[in-house]
DNA sequence: AGAGTTATACGAAAAAAATCGTAGATATCC
DNA sequence: GGATATCTACGATTTTTTTCGTATAACTCT
């Protein structure tokens, strides 16, 4: 059961664009991040080193620049979130923090009837 | 516009507990904390005080043992978290999130049915 | 080959968050 | 009153996270 350290933020961030884009070079993460917030190119690459060391990334040193690789899935690590925010903040109440999110967002109509489809699937599961 | 800062960790422990339990002391936050990890009483006090500062609490120190409120209505922070959470993790869609926060959960059978209200509701609004 | 560009390695510092020890004030209980 | 328990204040330390500077190796292009 090794248990994978929870990434911090600037590790989720960057956990974001290899998820989006795949394999990726320290350049081309970096170049996504700027686009967001004033960063060094060698803080991005220390935190991707860092992911390695902690498990979080893997990486392919065949070429001069080294590719970097997520190890765990998107889904997997979105559940651990979640579950630690329903938690932390909704008291383990999933429904309270659907609730939330769906409130005061927009949302597109595609992804309001999949999850239309999703709670017809789960009660007609439980009969 | 005085945006609070956001709440770190150990933070949302304590609004956690006040949110329940309403206008509370340290001792008696401290005492919940403890039944989830090991925690020393001045700790606790220390994250309080501060919280004070940050404006996340406030308190009454006509009594010896001082009463902390929190300012924050516990929605409003809700919303911040999942924001950020969405931001992070999701890459902004709420759809996706919501998916996986009722997926891989036991949801009750009340709050699937006020999800699919509002949902209508969401969807009706917009004709 | 030499100049310029682009990588990684490494170490260290700065910033943020969490923890706790100690001191003194106040209340409580024999 | 005196001992004991309970608070808050305060400062300091520790831990975690984020940031970046400098050195060096490798590639590119002329």
């Amino acid at each position: 059961m090794n248990t994978l350290p929870k990434p911090t933020e600037a590790e989720l961030e960057i956990l974001q664009v290899v998820w989006e884009h795949g394999p990726s070079t320290v350049r081309y993460v970096h170049e996504q991040l700027v686009q967001h917030r004033d960063i060094g190119y060698t803080t991005t690459l220390k935190n991707m080193q860092n992911m390695v060391q902690k498990g979080l990334l893997t990486r392919d040193e065949s070429a001069k620049s080294h590719i970097y690789s997520t190890t765990i899935p998107q889904e997997k690590t979105q559940k651990l979130l979640i579950d630690r925010l329903l938690e932390t903040a909704f008291g383990g109440s999933a429904g309270r923090m659907v609730m939330q999110a769906l409130g005061h967002r927009k949302t597109s109509k595609e992804e309001l009837e999949q999850i239309k489809a999703l709670i017809k699937k789960l009660e007609g599961g439980k009969s």
